[in-house]
DNA sequence: ACATTAGGTATGATATATCATACCTGATGT
DNA sequence: ACATCAGGTATGATATATCATACCTAATGT
């Protein structure tokens, strides 16, 4: 698996486990304290997010750290 | 689990693995392009690693990405 | 005594993650 | 027609991850 392909997986569990939890960008933004600025690359995987920035990602999303880097949500 | 103790805990990690596989902090850097002056506080937990660079470090150890984040290593 | 190696720190430079603000589009609602 | 909201992009500022170099200590080897 190549980096982007890491970075992208990364942003579409957040992206889906956001959206499974009801919530806008703008909703998981205020719980971790980020911006949508860098809220959206981030689930695009545009961008190479820091462990920090998913930890705190992870806590607004109530899940394990862990969970975000599962590879196959039943294959959708 | 608190911010701090995550990234001490993946630099656990990679210090046990690296040294599992016998390889100086050097070698591991010949083998990710990497600095041992990020490599060092890397394994400390002290900078905010980015993910990116947990993949070069992943690929270098040849380990799965998850096995940075797994908590009890037969609580050492 | 000297050289080498491993881990470690200090520091200045560079790249880039994140913030802050502004603006755009499409959808939804009144 | 207008307002609002969601996702999205552009851009300049700020913080900091990473690099590059230099230096230190303790251990090991000759």
């Amino acid at each position: 698996m190549k980096d982007e392909e890491y970075l992208i997986l990364i942003g579409k569990n957040i992206s889906r486990i956001r959206k499974e939890q009801g919530l806008t960008i703008k909703e998981l933004g205020y719980r971790c304290d980020m911006e949508k600025t860098n809220l959206i690359p981030i689930e695009k995987g545009r961008i190479n997010v820091t462990v920090g920035t998913l930890i705190k990602i992870s806590k607004a999303l109530t899940i394990d750290l862990k969970e975000l880097f599962i590879s196959d949500v039943s294959s959708s």
